[in-house]
Order: structure tokens, then C-alpha cells, then sequence
DNA sequence: CTGTTAGCGCCTTCAT
DNA sequence: ATGAAGGCGCTAACAG
């Protein structure tokens, strides 16, 4: 036997880290460590005369408590990770903004990631986040790898799934009947008036929920027995220029069209933009729906006429869901539909 | 004396949490748990035979290395929190997006922080983050709080201040010279021939950057003996709305106005659509310039003219200065000013 | 190249 | 209400 506890002398750290730690202010407070710890975790459970020792002890020393030791110990570091397709796509951000403000102020952090709608990459990411030990999970969609629905349900942690509604969804999920939306606006362009009508989209391949809302407005118009089945679409995603490029090709080819009904405002205000640049008049010689209600939409002229999911509010229900669980209490109901909401404006 | 290591027995965890651990694919592939770690981190110093044997069992166990534990052993957790004033503010998205395509690529996460402009926040923030071990920190502008200057320099990791350029920086910095580029528009607009130019801009109490760039507008229209400091300028953060109001403010109150000078494009933009839907021709009756070079810009009519500085480009620039820190490998430079180009469009 | 030992800093369990 | 002991899962340091 070389040395037994008592002999440890005062080692210097492994390494130059020379951060102060919860022994530090114990010894300062003249307390054990789980006494300080308890300060910091559950003050209750520690008389009033300790607790103010060893508060005076953290200023002192400035202690900062190191959230990797603790979360080894306790299973469960404070770090929810939020992953989306994509960062350049303003509704996403929209929805983390409102996620990150709630954890943030319940005390949890946000760890980004992003896939570039590509699901073995999710599964992948998965994998990796789920190292840090989080406290749950936010992801997008209801559609993942069997293996990341297999780990995740096996994992026994809150997740919430986004954007999207269904049965199949993991635990929790917030979002919208994109079915159902599209079919809204194809209903309000045929209550209009208009029959000639096309849905037009960017990145569709990638994007199935698009595709959903472009299957609701196929569905409306056959319903509504117009034989009108016109998808123009381009490769690259949503962009105002996606918007123009797409606007041109529909016009060309289908130079009597009434309506278009975009997979987003992103698109449909780069149509409109380009439309008065061109001297089209809207909803005059052509209409145009969009889709998300960006306040771009607004400003525009014609204001576009959309239809408007809350995805702040998205964002924060979801962070809501999921701390309602972490907090032990019980949420109403594991599926919200944030729902969303016809805006007539002038462009229809 | 209870039992000495050799009497441990197969406990059960602590927790529920059965998760495969470095420990269970050491049994199965018949080596030491140090081996296994090797075999992840430095492969190079395992001879093949162990190495297969290795990956074998860690595919065969669905094995997923514990970062949290890994952190707290190796003090480093591959984690780089990244500040940022707002998230309702397309700019710091933008950069966000650059520095987190470029920290996943190499293997690091991003965790997002939010200050709201509170330096308080930021402090505090910042104590709490440094609780992870990140690998490293990236935050925004050069103005912090005493403490957080201290505790970071103590630190003795890298950290990356984004946005603006300075000597002041507390370690690496990527930014642009925001009264230069201030004085580069104001300058421009001077060269077009107008005279009667004001500084338009919003939430500039807590946005600092906008005030240099308003500095640097002054300025130049100073020495180029052009007696015009008119400053117009809301509480609201910025957005088309603001834009919106402070144009007709101005308007209202100084209607001889040549040219405006927008603190930012989204302001710029709300301004260009309302001037659209009230008739007023740009640049005919008024000339309006912006900064930032959004992609909006291009599709308004006019097009803006605007200084473009390269958002994502300086994300994927402070990724790799610190990336290059992290791994060793010394940068050309700790201060990259990551600069900016005058756009000439329609609007002047 | 491989293994042994001893923590990283905190918290859980159990005793007092 | 407080403390002692031990472990969370992994890796640095030091053998061999």
C-alpha cells in the first residue's frame, strides 16, 4: 500500500485547470462538499445558518459549479439538443428562437445541430448528443432512421418532435396538419373564384412537408372536381430567387394561369417581387398564396396573402412540453397542434 | 474494511440507465477499457488485430462513448458555446449558421447562448456555460463585463469575439470596421451628389456597432463640410416595421431629405416598400442606402444599394481560428477583419 | 503496444 | 439536518 486517504496530500490538479471547486468552498465554509452541493441544489434541506456560510463561501471564491461533473454523477446534464434540417431556413431559426428563450429561462441550454435533411445524418447526430447525457431532445419531423426511433424510445427521456403532427411520433410532438393547410389555401384560391391553378415548391425532394401540403391542395381541386394538377419545382431550396425562377418557368410554360399557390412565402414573395418588376399585375392577372406568414409578406405589394403558423410560439410550446415533463408535472396532452391560420391579404 | 475493489461486485448502476459502456466493450473484446478508448480517440497507437477486435464489439454493443464522462476525465468536452445578442436578428443567424457547419464538420457542437445586448447576461451566461468545459467560446462584439473579461482570460482557452475588430480583444477576433463601413456608405451617398443625408437606424441604445457606423457617417460628412447630422431613430429593435416608421418620420420631419442612410438592410428594405406603396421614387425623390448585403436586397425595386459584409463567411472564419487553436495548428493571424464591399444597386 | 492505477468533481446512498 | 464513503464512465500518467 503506498498511501491511504489520509495521505493524499494536496496534489495538484492533473492538469493546469485550476478552477475552483465545490471542495474549496467547503473547506472555506467549514462544511462537507454534499452540504455545499445541497446549498446549490435543494437550499431546503440545509438550516439557514449553513446555507448562508456557504453562500458567502461561492462569492468568495467565485464559484462556478463545473455542470459535466455533476451531470456524471447525476445523469443528466441541463442540455437539451435541438436538431433541424436546416439553419438557413428562416423557419426553423423562428422555432429555435422560441425554444432557446424557454430552456434558457428555466435554467437549460441548447445544443444546435443541423442535418441538412439528410436522416442517416440525424441518426448520426443522434448518436453524438446523446453522449452529453442530455436532459431530452428536440427534433424535426415525424419521418427518422428505425435505428434513432429505436435508441430514442429505448433512452426513456423527453422528446419532443416538431413541425409536424401523427400517431407515429416518439413521445411528444408540436406542430401542423401540413395536409390540412395546404388544402386551406387551395380552398380559399378556388373560393376566389380560381380554377387555373398551380402549387409551386423548391427542395420538394428533400422537404416532405411540403410534398404533404402539396398532396392537401391536389386533393382539395380534385375534390373540388378541377382538373388541375400543374407542380412546378425547382432542386435548390427556398429562396427568394427560387421563388422568381420557379415564377418564370410556371409562367412560360402555362402562361394562363390564374393562381399560384406557393410551398412558402420565401418563394412567393420572390414571385411578387419580381412580378412588379415585370409589370404583372397581382392578384390582377395572377394570385398568389404563400405559406408561414414572415412578416416580409406584410410589407410587400401586393400583401401576400398566406397562410400563418405560429413558429415562435411553436418553439416555445415545444420547450414547454418538454420541461412540464422534466419538472414531473403532466403536461394536457402529448400532441399539440399549434394550428395555423388563413391570411387574406391583397395578393389573392 | 467492507470490500476491497476485487469484492465490487457486478454492481447495478446507480441508475436506471443501462447504457453500453466502454467497460462492457472491453469484456467482450477481451482487452482493457483503456484499450477501447484508444481504439476511439488515437487508433494509430493500437496494432490492427486490436483494433478490429475493438470495433467489432463496439459495433456489435452499439457502443456510445459518454462525452460527459470523457469531459470530465480529459477536462474538454468538444463543446463550443456560442453568444449572441438575439436571435431575432438575421445577421447573428447567419454567422451562427457559418460557425455551425464549420464546428460540426470537425466534431464539435455549438451551444446557444442569448444575451438580449444585457451585459449582465452575458456575464452570467458565460459563468454558466463555462460550467461544460467547452473546448472553447466564441462571443459577440468586444464589449463585456470586467468579470466575464477576467474569468475568460484566466481561462486559458481559446475564444473568438465576433463582429467587430479591436485590439481590445480578449484572445482572437473576426469582424468588420464598423465606422469604416459607416463612412464608406455616408461617402458614397456624398460622391451620388447629395447633400441633406440622415442616419436612420433602431434599438441603437443597445446596439453599439450601429452607433459606429453612425460615427463614421458623421464623420464623413463632416470633413467633407457637409452641415447635416440628422439622426432619426426608434426604441423597437430593428425589422420592416421599424424601418417603416423611422422612413416616415424622418419624412415627416424633414421632408427635403436627399438621401437616407439605413442603419441595416431589414430597415432599408421597410423603407423601399413603403416609398413603393406611397409613390415617392427611389432614388428620384430620395435615396436610400443600407448595410449588410441581405439577399432581400437584390429583389426590391430598386435593388438596395447596401455595404455587403460576409456573414456566414465570418462564422466559418471564427470556426476555424478556433478550430486551428484547438488543434494546435497556429493561425496566420488573431485578428481577421473579414471586411466588406460597397453593393451599388438602383436605390441611390 | 497494452495494461494498471488513480482520479476528474459532483451526487447518491446510507448512516448519524 | 449533516456527513462519510463510494461510484458515475472515462482517460492521464505511469509502468511493463
Amino acid at each position: 500500500m503506498t498511501t491511504n486517504k489520509a495521505g493524499i496530500r494536496e496534489r495538484r490538479r492533473h492538469r493546469g485547470d485550476n478552477r475552483v471547486t465545490i471542495q474549496d468552498v467547503a473547506k472555506q465554509a467549514g462544511v462537507a462538499p454534499i452540504t455545499v452541493s445541497r446549498v446549490l441544489n435543494t437550499p431546503e434541506k440545509v438550516s439557514v445558518k449553513l446555507r448562508e456560510r456557504v453562500d458567502h463561501a461561492v462569492q468568495a471564491l467565485g464559484y462556478v459549479p463545473n455542470l459535466i461533473a455533476g451531470g456524471l454523477a447525476s445523469a443528466g446534464t441541463r442540455v437539451i439538443p435541438v436538431v433541424v434540417p436546416s439553419l438557413s431556413i428562416l423557419t426553423f431559426i423562428e422555432v429555435i428562437h422560441g425554444i432557446q428563450e424557454t430552456l434558457e429561462a428555466a435554467g437549460y441550454q441548447v445544443l444546435l445541430g443541423s442535418t441538412d435533411f439528410d436522416l442517416d445524418r440525424e441518426a448520426a447526430l443522434m448518436d453524438s448528443v446523446l453522449g452529453y447525457s442530455p436532459s431530452g431532445v428536440i427534433l424535426t419531423g415525424l419521418q427518422h432512421r428505425e435505428s434513432a426511433v429505436r435508441r430514442l424510445k429505448a433512452w426513456g427521456r423527453p422528446v419532443v418532435e416538431i413541425m409536424e403532427l401523427g400517431d407515429t411520433c416518439i413521445d411528444m410532438c408540436v406542430g401542423v396538419q401540413n395536409a390540412e393547410a395546404g388544402a386551406c389555401m387551395a380552398n380559399h384560391l378556388l373560393e376566389r373564384g380560381y380554377r387555373r391553378i398551380a402549387f409551386l415548391g423548391a427542395g420538394m425532394a428533400r422537404d416532405y412537408r411540403a410534398r404533404q401540403r402539396f398532396e392537401g391542395h391536389r386533393e382539395t381541386l380534385k375534390s373540388a372536381g378541377v382538373e388541375c394538377d400543374l407542380l412546378f419545382q425547382c432542386e435548390e431550396p427556398s429562396s427568394y430567387d427560387a421563388g422568381r425562377n420557379v415564377f418564370l418557368e410556371a409562367l412560360e410554360k402555362c402562361p394562363d394561369l390564374e393562381a399560384m399557390h406557393f410551398a412558402n412565402d420565401n418563394l412567393a414573395a420572390g414571385a411578387i417581387m419580381e412580378a412588379n418588376r415585370q409589370g404583372i399585375r397581382i392578384p390582377g392577372d395572377l394570385a398568389i398564396g404563400g405559406y408561414l406568414g414572415l412578416s416580409l409578406g406584410e410589407h410587400l405589394s401586393p400583401r401576400l396573402t398566406t397562410v400563418t403558423v405560429p413558429r415562435y410560439e411553436m418553439g416555445v410550446e415545444a420547450a414547454r412540453l418538454l420541461l412540464a415533463r422534466l419538472e414531473g408535472r403532466s403536461s394536457l396532452s402529448d400532441q399539440v397542434d399549434i394550428g395555423y391560420e388563413l391570411t387574406v391579404r391583397e395578393s389573392t
